[in-house]
DNA sequence: GTAGATGCAAAGTATTTGCGACAAG
DNA sequence: CTTGTCGCAAATACTTTGCATCTAC
């Protein structure tokens, strides 16, 4: 088991009040890739005075310190998960809107090459496959 | 050269209206990727009573109609360009927003594979990469 | 104690929509 | 003619921000 977020907030020195404790613990806690409402509304279970501003703060932080990631999928809202030492991409569902995540060594080391390619570093990248369920 | 816009606004039965053939036009001689404030600043050029509404639901209609693609990169407004025959991806200069455009078919055939091994059919993807120029 | 965080409501962006006037087929 | 499109302004959706108050360190 890793670090929680909490423990990343204090390893990056950023300051915990009770609010990013509760949106830190929600986010710890999650196995899906909430958008802020989804988020907000989990938050609100637990401290319901804590405003939506909070946490448009919170997240919009916690990923400028490497803690959470943003995911901007296809005409959605932006959806957020915890950054840890295991990158994937996704592979959406686009009947469900189920998010599959996945990793390709290959993918990565083809892309790196693509950049290489035109003379860039790569600094980040986005893959996001869109699929339907094939028939049995 | 291959088909403008307005002539596939034909062959889809696209109606063609005297605000639609100048976004049409202005869109088959762009070889960027335009959002909808630059799109509607072009065409303003050429017939300053359209109105940016015009141009949000013409770019729709012809996404729709598969005329246009929209892409959504990192934190920007949405962007857009021709559909044509060759599919490419894109790789962002980070520093300077600039637009390469790429292919590599082998990135292609894994990603369909990847889509395969967890019991889906491809029908869309999304590959950015966000690069810095190395230095030399 | 102080710098930074919060809640609230108001302000921004980007995009969509209702409606009466208008134009393409 | 008639159906769909246009321009306008208002509405919406998501996100950010100013300000007075409060809190972690």
């Amino acid at each position: 088991m890793s670090e929680t977020i909490e423990q990343k907030c204090i390893a990056k020195g950023v300051k915990l009040t009770d609010q990013r404790k509760i949106i830190a613990k929600v986010m710890s806690e999650a196995n899906d890739h909430p958008n802020v409402d989804e988020l907000y509304n989990r938050v609100s279970k637990i401290d319901s005075k804590i405003s939506i501003a909070t946490v448009y703060r919170t997240v919009k932080l916690f990923e400028e310190s490497g803690i959470l990631t943003k995911h901007e999928f296809k005409g959605g809202k932006a959806r957020y998960e915890e950054l840890n030492e295991s990158h994937h991409d996704h592979l959406i569902d686009v009947k469900s809107g189920e998010i599959i995540e996945f990793v390709d060594q290959e993918i990565e080391n083809l892309q790196k090459k693509v950049a290489e390619k035109y003379g860039y570093d790569l600094v980040d990248h986005k893959l996001e496959l869109y699929g339907v369920k094939k028939k049995p």
